[in-house]
DNA sequence: GCTTTGTGCAACTAACTAGTTGCAGATGGT
DNA sequence: ACCATCTGCAACTAGTTAGTTGCACAAAGC
């Protein structure tokens, strides 16, 4: 077991670990994309707060962001959960026979 | 949306976000329970590093401890990470279809 | 009883994280 | 042109995390 290097897997861990992210993720995923002020409204946070969490999650993955004008709209993009998923099916797949039993309808 | 607070989720997700505890994890699970001090060797880290991550699996709920005369010997628990993919389903289950699928069948 | 081996605890450092404030720059409306 | 609003950047604080070292204690073996 030599020391691991950081992969994607920490970062993506690592930004689903805050739930002030994952509110984020949800909200953006019912509500559709909206810019960090407006989530900030919502928030007891500052703006810079929820702009900092936002990029957490960008660097993660999940996140995009797009120029309208001279707002900037965040996006959801939840493709990099499926690796997440994945190693946990992987990893203790082995283990638990209903895990095994998705991890096997996945692939 | 309110102050978010610290839920099982956090800890399970800021467990799983670093290398060598899921290094650990995978280790456990393939071949069987271990103590730090044997842990250890295999690695770069002192026993108290790999200690202390152990503690913080356990703090997630992944982790039990159990003392064999002078040995404690660590054995995985996989089960919270059943919540970590049901957050992931419940979340983007309604924007992935293979996810969601997935999602219907753990139900 | 002595030695070996394994655990437990505490103090300490270095680095990172969450959050703040303050200000400058850009864009859009009138 | 001017004002309101939104973004971008930098500096700073407080708290947490990863990892270390050192030492004391407990259990086994001889």
């Amino acid at each position: 077991m030599t020391r691991p290097s950081v992969t994607a897997l920490d970062t993506l861990f690592g930004a689903l670990a805050d739930p002030t992210r994952r509110l984020l993720v949800e909200r953006l995923l019912t509500n559709g994309p909206a810019t960090a002020t407006a989530l900030a409204e919502t928030t007891p946070l500052t703006r810079q707060a929820i702009l900092k969490h936002l990029q957490v999650l960008e660097a993660a993955g999940l996140m995009e962001h797009e120029r309208c004008g001279r707002e900037v709209r965040f996006r959801v993009t939840p493709q990099p959960l499926a690796s997440a998923v994945a190693w946990i099916l992987d990893t203790a797949g082995q283990w638990d026979r209903r895990l095994d039993r998705l991890r096997k309808l996945t692939s």
